[in-house]
DNA sequence: CCACATAATCTTTTT
DNA sequence: GATTATGTGG
């Protein structure tokens, strides 16, 4: 059943037929059926502990989703609810996915009328139906943030703040941890009230909400933060849907924020029977609100709770597991388990220190060509990486080698100027009240309606307070505008009417079709000689493509909003490329951990803003990177990196000393026989990776501090001291890498030198010597 | 109002 | 290096 707000569901569950207590839905006996057959005793348990709250605390590889399907199945199975009983909520869209497939598998057709979605779809779909009790109409828009950006930016702007020093984007991050926290404008505590944004962060925040409200929109954090404020002010609403839940599934438990946990405590609250599945050692969204104190608490939150400890690994070999274990060890406030296996063989993960990030990458892709030719599939290897930048190294290089490779969360195809172009049309279209959508394409293609003619709608819409595209159809009937901009905008108006009047009346695909027709937005592409624009057309044609597999253009937009991944699965064999976000999930035979450097991994700003907090999240991440791999993993970091156009020396991430050496091979580190010009540079290299943007941090952090008393201090300051004093101006040097150059610029131990062949580079002083 | 040139900033991770 | 904010001239 699609129909978001079909109710009829709420009628008592099923009671198991008479006469079918032992049978399956098929009618076949059930001793034990099949679906259960092949799991262990726990797994089982876990499966079967159906009434009541759990929490499955599973550990990586030990078979999670297998459980959670599986479980789904067994209650549809007993007939214990109609599949429309049954709320499954996952984190990502993927997961989403999957687990619909894999419960399909099992038992067939029945997943159809089953709540599987994520928290914000879930939501969205319960807010449609209840929009008007939060102030909103139920064809609202969802923003994304870009959306979201540009709202706050305006608001800023009024409000006549410095842009450099109160960025959008920090007010955004505000906004969206007290929305994660559950916290709606009245409610943020006064302490932190005084704290945030100049003292004026809840009164940012209540314009900033104020103007959804006209705009009839709302953002992600307010998907579940509506649901929930309409929860607790209306009882009645509350016990519906707790009456329609009997049993609800939550996956990845461990990554929930506050607001989501309050969302699933008052839907709980009817049946009880909740069942979370979840993994401490694998939260990594604390930047994103996540509470680990949600997992951490759960027996309190939840009176009587089972736990069920899933810790038997099936995936990867002993020594992964060894060298996972001994790292998450490190980490304090853990709930523990402790993974085995019964496999006893394998390679223990490697380790290699390289000159640089291309070595790095030419190493890599070495050893995935090698793999290749022992016969692995390109799909089973993947190359973890800490930020999205970093793929780029190895894109380069698998271009060079001519092998295969996929970006995961890359670019989206939703993401493309033209897509959202065209998708802000239809936004206009379904929800007029869009304002954000209408600016974005109001002089897109040029129709001579600039800047100076938005401000006197903005100004107009602002004092009247209507929105942009009313306040248009009203001023197009004053003389406040010069003739023709007047005019321009009245051809706009009456376009936007017209296909409006068409939304029931004509096929979406068609009207889609017109639109982007008549507003000349597919002419203007055409008309484009640049290279991108055949591709920006045929984009535009795939967007009507996937039209075709929706209902409406309000449906369509929806899924564009919530579920903007992806995953296209591609065809074809290729390497896997990923950050470790996203790759939490996954697992491959074999897995790349490159960049293993401290600044880079953990990452500088995840220790700043969270100190011990953040570095441990960071080790979680690692953990999760390593338990990745099936068969190997293979670690490695680089002595020096570019970043931008500078060349930053860096030292080996701490996670590398923390590696239970049992369980590690080094290849190529330093005191090992390995390369020579690797030994160079991380012994001399004596420099706390940063990014050039964090130059304060630098001062601080630098070798060259007074406050350093470590002895490789020492040393770095003798370098420098000596690389100062012995380079001038003009001199002719030998760099490793770069080969022959002149000493531009001399600054402590750092050279701005002119290469004859690479060109200006900084570089530090010590990597350079004398010809 | 637009087109082009220059300057500044950027990058953690994502529903 | 790339995208985006800002400024200048048509």
């Amino acid at each position: 059943m699609s129909d978001p707000f079909d109710l009829s569901a709420l009628e008592a569950p099923p009671s198991p037929l008479p006469g079918t207590a032992g049978t399956g839905a098929s009618g076949r006996p059930v001793g034990t059926p099949p679906y259960l057959a092949g799991l262990n005793p726990v797994q089982r348990e876990a499966v079967e502990a159906t009434e009541g709250p759990v929490l499955v605390l599973a550990g990586a590889g030990t078979g999670k989703t297998r459980v959670l399907t599986t479980r789904l199945a067994y209650i549809l199975d007993r007939r214990l609810a109609y599949p429309s009983q049954i709320l499954s909520v996952t984190f990502t869209n993927k997961a989403a996915r999957e687990m619909r497939e894999r419960v399909g598998a099992i038992i067939g057709g029945a997943v159809e009328g089953m709540w599987i979605g994520t928290f914000h779809s879930i939501a969205a779909r319960m807010l449609r139906r209840h929009a008007e009790a939060v102030g909103l109409k139920q064809n609202f828009s969802i923003l994304d943030t870009d959306d979201q950006l540009r709202l706050l930016k305006q608001i800023l702007q009024a409000e006549n703040m410095d842009e450099k020093r109160w960025p959008p984007r920090a007010l955004a991050a505000v906004i969206d941890r007290w929305k994660d926290k559950g916290l709606t404008p009245d409610k943020v505590p006064a302490a932190e009230a005084a704290r945030a944004f100049d003292g004026k962060g809840v009164q940012l925040y209540r314009t900033y909400q104020d103007r959804l409200a006209t705009l009839n929109a709302c953002d992600f954090g307010d998907l579940l933060l509506h649901v929930t404020t309409l929860f607790q002010a209306h009882k009645d609403v509350l016990a519906e849907w707790q009456r329609k839940f009997r049993y609800i599934l939550v996956d990845e438990y461990q990554d929930t924020n506050v607001s989501q946990y309050l969302w699933l405590r008052l839907l709980a609250q009817g049946s009880r029977n909740i069942a979370c599945v979840g993994d401490d050692d694998q939260s990594i969204y604390g930047w994103r609100g996540a509470e680990v104190g949600n997992i951490l608490r759960f027996e309190q939150d939840f009176e009587g709770a089972r736990i069920i400890r899933l810790e038997q690994n099936y995936r990867s070999t002993p020594h992964i597991l060894g060298a996972a274990s001994g790292l998450i060890a490190k980490n304090q406030g853990r709930l523990g388990k402790t993974l085995w296996t019964e496999v006893n063989e394998g390679e223990k993960i490697t380790l290699r220190g390289l000159w640089d990030g291309d070595e790095e990458a030419r190493v890599v892709g070495e050893e995935v060509e090698a793999r290749q030719r022992a016969g692995d599939r390109l799909a089973s290897m993947a190359i973890l990486v800490r930020a999205g930048f970093q793929t780029r190294l190895f894109e380069d290089r698998f271009l060079t080698l001519g092998v295969p490779y996929r970006v995961y969360g890359g670019l989206r195809f939703y993401e493309r100027q033209e897509v959202r172009d065209a998708m802000a049309y239809f936004r206009v279209v379904c929800q007029p009240d869009d304002d954000l959508a209408l600016e974005r394409i109001l002089n897109t293609p040029k129709r001579g309606l600039g800047d100076a003619t938005l401000q006197v709608l903005h100004s107009y819409g602002r004092t009247e307070r209507i929105p942009l595209l009313q306040a248009a159809s009203r001023l197009i009937e004053t003389d406040e505008l010069k003739p023709k901009p007047r005019s321009t905008l009245r051809k706009v108006v009456e376009d936007f009417a017209r296909w409006r009047a068409l939304i029931d009346g004509l096929p979406h695909v068609e009207l889609a079709e017109m639109i982007l027709d008549e507003s000349g937005y597919t002419a203007m592409w055409q008309a484009d000689r640049s290279a991108e624009a055949p591709g920006r057309l045929e984009n535009l044609k795939e967007l009507v493509r996937a039209l075709e597999t929706f209902e409406s253009l309000a449906a369509f937009l929806e899924h564009v909003a919530l579920v903007m991944d992806n995953d296209q699965g591609g065809e074809g064999d290729a390497v896997g490329l990923m950050t470790l976000h996203a790759a939490k999930g996954l697992e491959f035979d074999t897995v790349f951990l490159p960049g293993w450097e401290e600044g880079v991994f953990p990452h500088q700003r995840a220790m700043e803003e969270k100190g011990t907090e953040g570095l441990e999240e960071e080790r979680r991440l690692a953990y999760v990177g390593i338990t990745r791999a099936r068969r190997r993993c293979n670690i490695s970091f680089a002595a020096n990196r570019r970043i931008y156009n500078q060349w930053q020396s860096s030292i080996p991430s701490r996670f590398v000393e923390e590696l239970p050496p049992d369980h590690v091979e080094r290849l190529g580190a330093p005191g090992l026989g390995g390369s020579t010009r690797f030994n160079e540079g991380w012994n001399q290299g004596g420099f706390v990776y940063d990014a050039p943007w964090l130059k304060a941090e630098r001062a601080r952090t630098s070798f060259r501090s007074p406050a350093g008393t470590k002895q490789i201090d020492g040393t770095a300051k003798r370098l420098d001291e000596q690389a100062a004093s012995t380079f001038g101006v003009g001199e002719r040097v030998f760099h490793q890498k770069f080969g022959p150059g002149t000493v531009r610029l001399v600054e402590h131990d750092r050279l701005e030198i002119d290469f004859d062949k690479a060109g200006n580079k900084k570089v530090l002083a010590s990597f350079v010597e004398k010809p």
